[in-house]
DNA sequence: GCTATCCGATAGCGCCACTATCTATGATGG
DNA sequence: CCATCATAGATAGTGGCGCTATCGGATAGC
């Protein structure tokens, strides 16, 4: 098909789709005459993909850039792949260097070795996962950290569960790009989950209605 | 203090400072002369919520003084605060209208119904759910809707130990505040630990070190 | 007095995700 | 064969956002 039709199927401008080739986010069609490039389906999906990481993601180009780079370098072993790609999923982001933080660190070390979890300080994930902490301490809720390991056992299920779920359902040249998948977008999911579950919570505590809401939004 | 101590005290700029004051995430200091202004303890600890909210939690400015007009709209009942601030940590974002759009519509709605969450459809985060189900149904993973129990579980799970936190070392008049904390820097803490809960499963499953990284990132 | 600081207001900056426009070329249909 | 349309590729411009710089006038504090 010709970009017209992709951009029809997949409602995304043709001069988008021209800035996602130009930053490397989506291949250039195969050219047939020197104005003139046909794309398949591993275009369209592709660009659907790139839209949902866009804006269910949150990821930016750059980012996104970046991690279908890791999916496309084939050849590689790969735990490198998963763990290339992974690298690239995080918040990124400048820590500060206060005692905040430093408590932090060493209680994400902490968690880490109480877990018994094959990770270490080097993954991006514990930077951030420091990074909040220092954050939810200098708010004055330090004290959050006793929540850890009951976060651990939701996040350990969680992610029992996505590896289930590509066990069953994913064949292995789709891999690497299932797991950014489920990464990014399960974690919308998730957190879309969680505050549903935070507004229940609430309304059998607080709450009298079953909503919350009465026209005062706005 | 005056404005120059507010800074140096938290590390914002004091042109920041000032744009926050103008954007009404921070209320304007109490005016001794003409040019005058004292800040107390209360902007010190607003500041600090500001700067975690943005910088860990992701939430744009605007959204921040929308949440904060809600934390500080004392007497209203207080479910309804916590409705009202609820509502406003949510993605937004327009929902297309195709068939996965519908199909997630109804998974979330059945996952309601059966999960009993006292919470319906006009729920933002209900809406975020059905786009992010939409989204991977788009790329080919309409199949994950079978995780959303499992999901649902550690929702519970979370919500439950939030819960739990808030009654045992909130005080009520720190009640909204807190609950806003916990919905977004919680956020930012659960996922960063499903991440690393991913990377110590696949490391499981198919790496051989413990990290998955030996110097390919960049 | 004198210097550092402050207030309030306005304008500008840098990043980012597009979007518009232009030229040259080729596809398409009667 | 020719008129019209779509396309490739390049460059420039746009709008939103989170600041940041600068200014005039006033006050603090020594």
């Amino acid at each position: 098909m010709r970009i017209g039709e992709l951009s029809r199927r997949t409602g995304v401008p043709v001069p988008t789709i021209k800035y996602y080739v130009r930053e490397g986010l989506l291949p250039p069609g195969e050219l047939s005459s020197p104005n003139q490039a046909q794309y398949g389906e591993a275009h369209e999906r592709r660009l659907r993909l790139i839209r949902a990481l866009l804006d269910v993601g949150g990821l930016k180009v750059a980012a996104i850039a970046e991690v279908l780079g890791a999916v496309d370098d084939r050849g590689r072993p790969l735990h490198k792949l998963l763990g290339a790609a992974a690298d690239r999923l995080g918040t990124a982001g400048e820590a500060d260097d206060d005692a905040e933080a430093a408590a932090a660190d060493t209680a994400v070390e902490e968690l880490i070795a109480r877990r018994g979890w094959r990770t270490h300080e080097s993954n991006p994930a514990a930077a951030d996962l420091s990074r909040a902490l220092a954050a939810m301490d200098r708010v004055g809720h330090g004290a959050f950290t006793e929540l850890l390991d009951e976060y651990a056992d939701a996040a350990e299920m969680i992610a029992r569960a996505d590896l289930g779920y590509v066990d069953r359902r994913v064949a292995v040249e789709d891999l690497v790009e299932s797991v950014v998948i489920g990464t990014v977008l399960g974690e919308a999911v998730f957190n879309a989950m969680r505050r549903m579950a935070h507004v229940d919570a609430s309304a059998r505590l607080y709450g009298v209605d079953g909503a919350g809401r009465e026209g005062e939004a706005g």
